[in-house]
DNA sequence: ACAAAGCGCAACCCATGAGTTGCATGACAC
DNA sequence: GTGTCATGCAACTCATGGGTTGCGCTTTGT
């Protein structure tokens, strides 16, 4: 489905530390975000952005601030078109599949 | 590691498409493959390097044409990181992580 | 009421990368 | 030996994307 979303978000190194983050500091804002990296705010607005298109994480606003959560259901996609290439020769891959078929979460 | 290369490389469509090819078609030529594509033979000579760059796929020369074939091993490092991710609050990838270690083909 | 914090939007650089054409080289067929 | 097929290399175009600055808006605190 929107697997091209998600390979293209996980693509740049900054924003799969941005993920990387959100995911350990759950409820993080955009401007913490920025303090720990060496970009402006703006690019990291930009990168969650790009990263909520591809809904791997899910912003929602809170007063002045806008807290940043991680949602995990569509790595599996990606995950599963790694398994789905991989397959044919190789039965570790295979298992991977098996593990995450029909638990697609929401 | 080399997590940065697989992901650049899996980012792009058309190089997924020619890294599904080649394992689809173990031992597929350049031309072979941009046949079935809407790119020259030269794009898919640079989709082809970029992939092997990653470890993704390697190439053997057999006189005049060149063999591809897909190495699926730095698969399980993406693979690796996303469930490392998403370990935290899915308990489903951290079943994959478990899948995965400790059996990194070379 | 006023100042500061946090955010979103828009415009703007600039580097990278996907794709192309052109050409030169090595291998196969006859 | 000559023509052809497949490849590799180089130069070039062009769009996309990561990053920046600047501004205006809403919310919070005093």
């Amino acid at each position: 489905m929107s697997t091209d979303l998600v390979f293209t978000a996980l693509a740049d190194p900054t924003r799969r530390t941005v993920l990387d983050t959100v995911a350990a500091r759950q409820g993080i804002t955009a401007t913490q975000l920025a303090a720990d990296l060496p970009v402006t705010r703006q690019a990291v607005a930009k990168h969650l952005q790009v990263l909520a298109d591809a809904a791997l994480v899910e912003g929602e606003r809170a007063g002045r601030e806008t807290r940043w959560r991680a949602t995990p259901a569509p790595l599996t996609d990606a995950i599963a078109w790694m398994a789905n290439v991989g397959a044919a020769w190789d039965d570790r891959l295979a298992a991977l599949e098996r593990a995450t078929r029909g638990r697609n979460g929401s």
